[in-house]
DNA sequence: GAGTATTTTCAAATAATATTTGAAAGTTAT
DNA sequence: ATAACTTTCAAATATTATTTGAAAATACTC
């Protein structure tokens, strides 16, 4: 894939679905263009469109590499934009990026707290378990579960031993029973979380320096934090999350913790920032209040662990 | 910007802080990456290193378009992937993308009701306001507020009247009042909703014929727009929102329309085949229920509008 | 501090790639 | 059936990328 022009050219073929039309839009010979989406395609190696000698359409393939390709394109003029904008440094306001689950239903009255606290300050949020989308905008703060990317972040280690436990309300315990042991998970419905088309089916747990790993499965896979959790406590199934974010739902008794014997994998949440240079008093002010208040939420949920 | 080609020599060269290094890692001669560095930093318009005779060090410019630019070839290379791997059409798997806020608060009780009456089916949720997500991943159905990109999709207005409304909580309207016009939103707190950066600011109404648009601002800005319904119904500020969003929220007094004299954008809501030959009798099935229980919520959602 | 090694960049020469041109074959509309 | 339009082939031409050799500067070692 050595140009982005045959990706333009890909693009206004299959918006016209006439390689002559998209020749004509971008100044160039059909035969320019016939050759570029040959490239393309050898590149690729599929066939991007069924030709007739009168038109194009799209293969299957030729589907999903548009959508991706046009969303490519798109971040790279949104990143030109950005470097030639400059970071609107204003100050007063905080862009966060936060995991979906933790972030709605556990940040959200502690940000009301602080801007409570800090009149003026204006606070842009971005929800999502996306590692893309911690990528996309120039950010001050980022909660994240887990290992980060190495690049030079600057990581506070939040809750380092962070885990993830089994739980299910306790209708569905009423209903299928608690399993005795992370075995018998395999007859129950699990309720599994995907990222970027990755599902996490394989659940891990240690015991007196014994390991387990259970293929699990189950009726239910999303892509939010937020989404497995709200299955769980609607008693659909069995949910393998961090405890962070089920640590309210504990104490409440809308979900309750499985296998407590068993220790689940360890998730880590680390409070990052972007870039040392962004640093402002303002954003020292809103990460010691959160590592506080994280401090406390996981001794809140340690005590859940036992 | 040409060539694919120079990103990925100014990925290397970012990561190694060496214009040689780089050149020999893609077995060119330092001479041919440095005249591509060049060549991509004039394309832009923004230099994307400070150079000594020794060395590179990014600028904030070279950092934000690193990223973006990191992200682009992370989405070619995967929708590469997915266009030779082929859609997994496993007949049972269903995947549906859905908005943040409606999906979550609305239809996982829907979906959860639907799997009750069809046992075997397993979803996939893709819950985000993104539109990018909505590329990402070969789709059975998508619902999705507003006009769809033209991409011919097979589109099923399932509430083409729906609007966006006016709205807070109790508690914020006992301490701020309601405003009697939208024009004294100007000096009210309003809850903002942002995608890809565009912060939707400009809140526009209509009343008898007449148009008024309002430039709005608060401390508050969120990507997700569950985060921007929570705020609201905290008494944070003020919410424009989908009125089938609020709908609940409506009826149970968590929230309360302002201003319902003046009719707010309309927001219709669709929902979206990716493609006709991929509607097996579940997806139909599928498709009919939601287009039911969506008419019924647009119906119970219409009864506040007036 | 001096000498050496390594870096980045310039300009000209060379190599590689993209585009045009002209023509052929096929489809579609009238 | 005819005309108009399409896509693609192959050769010629144009454009762009890379290499080569050299210069200037920095960083490292002694």
């Amino acid at each position: 894939m050595k140009a982005l022009r045959d990706l333009e050219i890909f693009h206004q073929a299959a918006d016209t679905g006439s390689l002559s039309e998209a020749a004509r839009r971008l100044e160039l010979t059909p035969a320019a263009a016939s050759a570029a989406l040959k490239r393309l395609e050898e590149e690729l190696g599929v066939p991007l469109f069924l030709r007739s000698t009168r038109s194009l359409r799209l293969t299957d393939e030729g589907r999903v590499f548009l959508e991706h390709s046009r969303q490519a394109m798109q971040l790279l003029i949104e990143g030109q934009e950005a470097a030639l904008g400059g970071s609107a440094d204003s100050r007063g306001v905080l862009q966060l990026s936060l995991p979906s689950d933790l972030g709605r239903n556990v940040l959200l009255p502690w940000l009301d707290e602080f801007q409570a606290i800090n009149p003026g300050l204006q606070l842009r949020l971005l929800l999502s378990d996306h590692l893309a989308d911690f990528y996309r905008q120039p950010l001050d703060l980022t909660l994240r579960y887990g290992k980060l990317p190495d690049s030079g972040l600057v990581a506070l280690p939040i809750a380092p031993a962070n885990q993830r436990i089994l739980c299910a309300s306790p209708g569905y315990i009423r209903r299928h029973g608690a399993p005795a042991s992370p075995l018998e998970l395999t007859g129950l419905n699990c309720l599994c979380y995907m990222l970027s088309e990755y599902v996490h089916d394989r659940w891990r747990f240690t015991r007196d320096g014994q390991e387990m790993t259970v293929q699990v499965t189950g009726d239910r896979i999303a892509d939010d934090g937020d989404a497995v959790r709200r299955w769980a406590v609607a008693g659909e199934g069995i949910a393998y999350k961090s405890a962070l974010d089920v640590a309210g739902d504990l104490a409440a008794g809308r979900l309750i913790r499985l296998c407590p014997d068993w220790r689940g994998e360890t998730v880590p949440l680390n409070l990052v920032c972007s870039d040392r240079r962004r640093i402002s008093p303002m954003v020292q002010k809103l990460r010691e209040f959160l590592s506080r208040q994280c401090t406390a939420l996981a001794a809140t949920a340690a005590a859940h662990l036992g």
